[in-house]
DNA sequence: ATGTTC
């Protein structure tokens, strides 16, 4: 065990806490297992977790779940919440780069002996319907200046009109597929015109589609609800807002810059650049960040309508025949206003989840209407190899965690590392070996993405499930991947 | 994550 400059206590099983020392003005709490401790302090994500309980306005602690790894300043699997009465900031490093990078399952009636015999041909069917990889584009025609500025303002319901899918699709949607406040005006001229032709493609890293096979259900209720049934196959889509929403990033890290020592902000890392809530600059951001979180839920529900189109020219049967209807869409990179509980007062925080779900339990207004009685499903991509997790928010998530929970199995080995450990194997093989097809696009995706370069989704899932934050509802395991 | 170093 290496030495630490700083005490971390055990508060409970699945709580490690470290009191605030210096200038921290919160402490810092990571949700883990011993195991999963170990690898969130050794690779940094703890000692950028405790630089994030030193920014201003931050309430009650600063939070890690436990996929936690190094990410751009804050923690990736970090979520904070910052209250704009107290002189609390919006950071884009605590939202990310790919704003509303997320996830999409979609339900089925298929099981899995009607789709394992075919599922070389869904993986490349899949692969040929949406555009994978770096600077993918073409997916549909490429969008006028108008076009893009309407699709930023209106999400998902925008390309439903475009014909790409339905409105029950955007009903199963997190936020309904489009945050209030987006403003276009605020976009640079280089954000709108990498966003124009990338809808509907895929993007690269761990973004993905796949076919699962729903292998375990831990909560018949629930499940039912959700309309997931054991034996039957699934389909994710896992990706964000694409060069769009990295050149919002980019633009407002300058503008933060900026800001951070105009507002006379002092933080421990140049990467947590921030602005008071309420200020311009932090206005803007936030109408800039709802902009390409909308672009991804457009994106997702692009892409869903031509992995539909794709099973319907696989089965020679429509949409309907094959009982295809959307479980849910979660976001993972995200900052939202919400009002929370504090010291049993109600306040509005600006909520960041960066690598982190939200996870509202049953009752929650915001959680549509047909789940309400049970809660907010979570979808949770675990590694291409190994399994994902449906899951539901629980009362624990609204008392400790400001509604959230993990977001995936969190990597443990850099892209560089992975490459090195994968040199001269036959990954496609492999997988092959376990019962997983894969296509992919870029020269060392399937290396960088390879199942060792993830922690375990079980335990990572499980720390939740033990915490009473998030209850597993059911396990998937892959068939079918294709990667960026 | 990313027209992977405007």
């Amino acid at each position: 065990m290496s030495r630490r400059d700083y005490e971390i206590r055990q508060i409970s099983p699945f709580i490690w806490q470290v009191e605030p020392f210096g200038e921290m003005s919160v402490p810092v709490r990571i949700y883990a297992d011993s195991r999963l401790l170990e690898g969130i302090e050794q690779d940094g994500a703890g000692q950028q977790a405790m630089n994030v309980a030193h920014m201003p306005g931050i309430v009650r602690a600063s939070l890690a779940m436990p996929d936690a790894h190094w990410g751009y300043g804050f923690p990736i699997g970090g979520v904070a919440a910052f209250d704009p009465e107290r002189g609390g900031v919006v950071s884009p490093g605590g939202i990310g780069f790919d704003i509303n990078c997320g996830v999409r399952l979609v339900a089925s009636d298929l099981v899995e002996d009607d789709v394992k015999p075919r599922i070389d041909k869904i993986v490349r069917t899949l692969y040929q319907q949406v555009p994978c990889g770096v600077g993918s584009s073409k997916a549909i025609r490429k969008l006028s200046d108008k076009e893009l500025r309407n699709l930023s303002r209106r999400g998902a319901a925008w390309t439903v009109e475009q014909g790409f899918g339905r409105p029950e699709d955007v009903e199963h949607t997190e936020e309904e597929g489009a945050l209030d406040g987006a403003d276009p005006s605020v976009l640079s001229a280089r954000a709108i015109e990498r966003g124009q032709p990338q809808v509907g493609t895929l993007g690269s890293g761990n973004h993905f589609m796949e076919v699962d096979v729903v292998r375990e259900v831990y909560d018949e209720e629930v499940a039912e609800a959700f309309g997931v049934a054991r034996g039957s196959v699934a389909f994710q889509i896992h990706c964000g807002s694409r060069g769009f929403g990295h050149q919002i990033c980019s633009d407002f890290l300058k503008t933060m810059q900026k800001a951070t020592s105009k507002y006379g902000i002092s933080v421990p890392d140049k990467q947590l650049a921030c602005a008071p809530l309420g200020r311009p600059e932090a206005e803007q951001y936030l109408a800039a960040m709802a902009c390409g979180a909308n672009y991804a839920w457009a994106n997702r529900q692009v892409i869903l309508a031509l992995v539909v189109e794709g099973l319907e020219q696989v089965f020679g049967k429509d949409r309907d025949a094959l009982g295809i209807r959307q479980v849910y869409d979660v976001c993972h990179n995200i900052a939202k206003m919400e009002e929370h509980d504090v010291d049993g007062q109600s306040r509005r925080l600006c909520v960041h989840r960066k690598g982190a779900t939200r996870a509202f339990p049953a009752g929650h207004p915001a959680v549509p209407e047909d789940y309400r009685e049970v809660g907010q499903p979570v979808l949770i991509p675990g590694d291409m190899g190994t399994a994902s997790y449906l899951l539901v928010g629980a009362d624990g998530a609204m008392d400790e965690t400001w509604g959230s929970t993990c977001h995936g199995a969190g990597r443990v080995m850099s892209r560089k590392g992975a490459k090195k450990k994968a040199g001269g194997r036959n990954l496609k093989k492999e997988l092959a070996d376990r019962g997983v097809t894969v296509a992919w696009e870029g020269r060392s995706t399937l290396a960088e993405e390879m199942p060792e370069a993830y922690k375990d989704v079980d335990a990572v899932v499980s720390v939740m499930h033990e915490a009473g934050i998030t209850r597993k509802v059911a396990r998937l395991e892959p068939i079918g991947v294709v990667k960026g």
